[in-house]
RNA sequence: GCGCCCAUAGCUCAGUUGGAUAGAGCAUCUGCCUUCUAAGCAGAGGGUCGCAGGUUCGAAUCCUGCUGGGCGUACCA
């Protein structure tokens, strides 16, 4: 039987219920092996469906009635008896014909949460010895046009995941790889300097929104390419001269892709995520480590040279599971072109170096140069000389995440498969493709954008975001929409200042988008749907942010009465017959309590979804409780004090939840 | 062709440990603002978990086959 919180990775700290529960299933495998001579190596918790039944379940007896040929509820009240002493738990009862439920002391978790949450903990206690470095490469957008909504998944996922490893206590290095000298900004280049005849200084003359301006370009580009064979030559010529620098055409390119990486900054400064490290890919040439990786491929004969055939004057990595001796004809299948005949890298190619570079494999690192931002976050890029100062020690990570959409797989396996090649098996286990599908446009969104679509595509379930076709929504764009949307519903229940008036905007566009982008599981295609993600009803981010606003409110109206909140870390006399008495009640705290263990489960599945709907269904429960306890005028002060504590805990929890979303919580809504 | 993924309420999705009566939101309908803000709350209707077998005390979940759809299999990424 699986554990309940599957493979385990070193986390830096522990849920304080999860002590409760290794207690519980360290004295239960005891017993269990004494009484029946049958050994688990872990037991699988559940939770009730009421929490009149208790706070946590054990379905075990159902698999011992099994093995053991007796009724399960006989062998679970044998059980329930072995467990009922343990610190942490009130009562063990057996319950559904055989199921192992257990009642926790509710005063004693209460009053354990609030001075955990007190010292900033959030319920999570500290486990020694965390592990190595954690690398999250995630964003990697083309530097060649706008970020559209698909970017913006990307981001979102990778931001609340770096996040998360964060509250758990990790050390995390957020990348965001530059892919400067890349095909798509030749495109670009080609599409500026071939397609409209213009120089540096006149694409630097340029104003307003460099990244939109781009976008067209871009998606004016194929068709270009397909007016005539000389047009396309422009391709491979121009990206061999961005691949080579110090030439005129490569010193546009990097004009274009620095200034439009300034434009995605600028668009994930809004939805407030950030990074440590921009690494380049130029100076991954310039640097000579994919040089160094080449050479150590070619050494390990994990590429080699093709001189007949579709990939004549090509290098490839051969990725059948075995490679067998087989005719050409039919091997050619079987090969990844790593360096084109026209000796040009891929991305593939780049990518292994870079992948080597950050286990600290390379025996190489890059030159730093400190990124002006105006965030507050350092920043720093890659480059081939540094500036003096003083840079982080990047790279040398023991695992590295990396935030790319499902289409990849292929190419990220062969990432690995290039550093298993080269004998690197701990770092090819470490090297993580954390995937996620699509974001895709419903032929019916594409109508109301005014995209024309082909009858083949009209019928389809969904058509992909392309830049090349300059199909898609545009995140600034979207989030403009957001926030006039927002600022409308501000307005019509708030006379504020402009200025404040427009920050509130901001913080619930930013929490619709985010929650919007995060609440579906990894391996679902959205299908983006404008109307819904325009939404601040239901399930949405600013739903939970309104429950944390009036969860605030109850306070500042306490304070401006001159009342005190009770302290986290008082005694709270009569809390434990007051949550005994209230079940609603208590399950709110109870799942407040929960906080710390869905983010556990979260780094081990990647699930940011799970995030979103645990804040939501806090939320839920709150605005429930809001609704039936008027606490302000409660006339016991006693009972008040208790109804505080426990606005104090949920508010706390809801806020920290909402931060790990990457959401803040506006000052009033 | 081969590989990976998906199919759950009218719509969009959860249900990643095989467990108790399959859940949310939206939409529809009925109520609730003199209150710590109604971006809220309460209630109603709505299900052959794609189909057919199998494993199991127990299957939306695991296995096999089928049907329908998506993605990948580029000298793009």
């Amino acid at each position: 039987m699986p554990s309940l919180y599957g493979k385990q990775i070193t986390d830096g700290k522990t849920p304080m219920l999860l002590t409760i529960t290794r207690n519980l299933e360290k004295t239960l495998l005891r017993s269990i092996s004494e009484r029946y001579g049958i050994r688990y190596d872990s037991l699988s918790y559940t939770v009730p469906p009421k929490i009149e039944l208790g706070e946590l379940a054990l379905p075990v007896a159902f698999d011992l009635a099994r093995r053991v040929r007796r009724p399960p509820a006989q062998i679970a009240g044998e059980l329930a008896s072995d467990a009922g002493r343990l610190p942490g738990i009130g009562r063990v009862e057996v319950a559904g014909g055989g199921y192992l439920n257990f009642h926790l002391d509710r005063g004693a978790l209460a009053r354990d949460l609030a001075r955990s949450i007190g010292r900033e903990r959030f319920g999570c206690e500290t486990d020694p010895g965390p592990g190595g470095k954690i690398i999250v490469e995630h964003t990697n957008i083309n530097p060649n046009k706008a970020a559209h909504i698909g970017h913006l998944r990307n981001a979102t996922l990778g931001d609340s995941f770096v996040r998360c490893l964060r509250f758990l206590g990790r050390e995390v290095e957020v990348q965001n790889y530059l892919d400067n000298t890349g095909v798509q900004v030749a495109d670009v280049v080609v599409g500026l300097e071939r397609m409209q005849n213009r120089t540096l200084e006149e694409v630097a003359a340029i104003g307003g929104k460099f990244d939109y301006v781009c976008w067209d370009v871009y998606a004016q580009v194929s068709d270009f390419y397909q007016r005539s064979e000389e047009n396309k030559q422009w391709r491979s010529r121009t990206l061999q001269a961005v691949e080579a620098g110090g030439n005129p055409t490569a010193e546009l390119a990097q004009h274009v892709a620095m200034r439009i990486v300034d434009a995605h900054l600028a668009t994930m400064e809004r939805i407030n995520v950030r990074y440590d490290l921009l690494p380049r890919e130029s100076e991954i040439l310039h640097l000579h480590f994919w040089d160094t990786a080449f050479r150590l491929l070619k050494e390990r004969g994990a590429v080699y040279y093709v001189d007949e055939g579709k990939n004549r004057g090509c290098w490839v990595m051969n990725t059948a599971e075995a490679p067998v001796e087989a005719p050409r004809a039919e091997s050619e299948d079987d090969e990844k072109i790593i360096v084109r005949s026209d000796g040009t890298v891929t991305y593939v190619g780049k990518d292994i170096a870079y992948q080597l570079w950050k286990f600290g494999m390379l025996g190489l690192d890059f030159q730093y140069r400190k990124y002006p931002r105006e965030t507050g976050h350092p920043l720093w890029i890659t480059a081939a000389e540094g500036d003096g100062a003083d840079a982080p020690r990047f790279g040398h990570a023991e695992r590295v995440y990396n935030v790319i959409d499902s289409r990849q797989a292929y190419l990220q396996s062969i990432v690995v498969q290039g550093l298993r090649a080269l004998g690197y098996t701990a770092q090819a286990d470490n090297s993580i493709h954390f995937s996620y599908e699509m974001v895709a446009l419903t032929p019916a969104c594409c109508d109301e954008l005014g995209f024309p679509l082909t009858e083949q595509d009209r019928k389809r379930p969904y058509v992909e975001v392309s830049g090349r076709k300059g199909l898609g929504v545009k995140a600034d764009d979207l989030l403009d929409a957001l926030e006039l949307k927002a600022l409308g519903e501000v307005r019509a229940r708030h006379s504020l200042p402009e200025e404040e008036a427009r920050r509130i905007a901001r913080a619930i566009a930013v929490g619709a988008l985010r929650y919007f982008l995060l609440r579906f599981s990894r391996n679902t295609v959205i299908a983006f749907d404008l109307r819904e993600a325009l939404s601040f009803d239901g399930e949405t981010g600013p739903y939970v942010q309104y429950a944390a606003v009036r969860a605030g409110n109850i306070f500042r109206k306490l304070e401006e009465s001159g009342e005190k909140a009770p302290p986290l870390e008082g005694a709270h006399p009569g809390l434990d017959a007051f949550l005994e008495e209230n079940d609603e009640i208590w399950d709110l705290v109870c799942q407040a309590a929960r906080f710390p263990e869905i983010v556990r489960q979260i780094s081990q599945n990647l699930e940011l979804g799970q995030l979103c709907k645990y804040a939501f269904s806090l939320a839920q429960k709150f605005n429930l409780f809001y609704h039936k306890h008027h606490i302000l005028s409660e006339a016991d002060p006693l009972r008040k004090g208790h109804l505080l504590l426990v606005v104090d805990l949920v508010r706390r929890q809801l806020e920290k939840a909402l931060d790990l979303l990457g959401c803040e919580v506006p000052a009033r809504m």
